[in-house]
DNA sequence: CCGTAACGATAACATATGTTATCAAGTTTA
DNA sequence: TAAACTTGATAACATATGTTATCGTTACGG
C-alpha cells in the first residue's frame, strides 16, 4: 500500500521543502533494498534519480506489485501508519538517487499539515486518486487479457515498458517472463501487416 | 470505488443516525439496477436486507467488482465526489430492502462530520482499510491462481459463495462459469481422499 | 580482459482456461 | 399448471499460459 505525494498537490510543496534538510541522501547501485518485507516502514522514501519496484516474495519467485521513478515518493501505508510488518519490499531497479525521511519527522510533518484548511479536501482527494489507481489495476485483471494489459501499458505508461527489465513487467502483468516474451513477439508481428 | 461506512466507526453512528429520516426507502426484487453505468452516482445506498453487486459491462457480458450485504453502505466515490458518470453499475443480486440517502444529504453530513475533531484520522484511517482491500483484491491476482482465489473466499468470505449465484462469482474471479464449476468438483474430488 | 550473471528470444511439452453445446433441476411467471 | 427463465454440471474441443531448457547478446565485476 503505497502512494505518492510531491507535485501532486503543489500547495503542500512548502511544507515538504521545510524537512528536506532532515532528509538522507542515498546514491545506490541497482537491486539495492530499501525496504524488506517483513521489517516495518521507517521511513518515506523519495525517488530523486532512478527507479525502484514494490514486490513481495511468494513461494521463491517475486511478484511486482507496482514501479516509481523519478520524483515520486512512497511508503507502505499500512506498515508505516500501523506499525505492522510491511508485506512487500522495495528495491531499486537502476542505480538510484534515494532520499529517506524518517518516521518522526513524517509524523511532525502530517501535524504541521492538519493545520492547513483544506488538508481535509486535500487528503480526500489524494485517498480518492490512489484507490482509484488500485480499482483500476484490479479492475484490469477480471477484464482483460495479458495481452491487452500489456497493450495498455504501452499506451499509458510506455517509461516502464523502455526502463524495467522485462521479467519485473512479467510478474507486474501476472504473466510468466515467457508468456510475455511470446505477447510481444506476437504483437511485433501484428504491426508488419499494413 | 466504493466504500462501506455504518458500523465500521461506531463513533460516527450518532451523524448518520440524524440523516436516517431522509432516506428514501425502497424495497425492491432481485435484478434492480440502483445505479446505473454512465450515470452520476446520485445517492448514498445503505443495505437493509439482501445483497447487491457493482460491475460492469465489457463487450456483453458483464463483470462483478464487489459484493455487499446487510449492514453495508456503498457509493461511487469517482462519482459521487468528482460528479462524474458512474464506471460500474450497482443492482441488487436478491430481493432487498435498501436506503438511498441524496447528494445534498451526504454533502451536509460531511460538513458535520469535519467537526468532529479526530475525523481526519478515522478518513486517514477509513481509506487507508479501503486502500489495504483494493490492494489484496489486485494483488490476489497477481499471486494466486483463480482455484486459490475460490479457495480463499471460501475460507475468508463464505457468505459470499452460500449466497450469491455462481455465475456472479466467477466474473467476480476473472475465471467462466464453466471453469469455476470444473474448480469446484476438482476441489469436491479432493476433499474424498481422506 | 575474461568469466559470470542478467536479459531476452524461442522451442517443446504439459496444464489451465475459454467456448459452445447439452442436460437436469429449481424458480418464476403468465 | 405449463412455459420460460435461472442455475449449475459436464463434455469436447480450441486456445492461452506455465515450465523447463537452450541459445545469443549484453552488461558488469574481478
Amino acid at each position: 500500500m503505497l502512494f505518492h505525494f510531491r507535485d501532486k498537490f503543489p500547495q503542500l510543496n512548502p511544507y515538504w521543502d521545510k524537512y528536506l534538510e532532515f532528509q538522507q541522501r542515498l546514491e545506490v547501485p541497482a537491486k539495492t533494498i530499501l525496504l524488506y518485507e517483513g521489517k516495518i516502514s521507517q521511513n518515506y522514501i523519495f525517488v530523486e534519480k532512478g527507479c525502484v519496484r514494490a514486490f513481495f516474495n511468494n513461494n521463491g519467485d517475486d511478484k511486482t506489485i507496482q514501479f516509481f521513478f523519478e520524483n515520486e515518493g512512497l511508503f507502505s501505508v499500512d506498515s508505516f501508519v500501523n506499525n505492522i510488518p510491511s508485506v512487500f519490499s522495495i528495491e531499486t531497479i537502476e542505480p538510484s538517487v534515494i532520499y529517506l525521511l524518517p518516521r518522526e519527522y513524517v509524523t511532525q510533518l502530517m501535524a504541521e499539515l492538519s493545520a492547513e484548511p483544506d488538508f481535509l479536501q486535500i487528503v480526500l482527494k489524494m485517498f480518492t486518486q490512489r484507490q482509484t489507481h488500485y480499482i483500476n489495476e484490479f479492475v484490469s485483471f477480471i477484464r482483460d487479457t495479458p495481452e491487452q494489459r500489456y497493450n495498455n501499458l504501452l499506451v499509458e505508461r510506455p517509461h516502464i515498458v523502455l526502463r524495467v527489465p522485462q521479467h519485473y513487467i512479467a510478474s507486474y502483468l501476472g504473466v510468466s517472463a515467457v508468456h510475455l516474451s511470446r505477447i510481444k513477439s506476437k504483437l511485433a508481428k501484428g504491426k508488419l501487416h499494413f
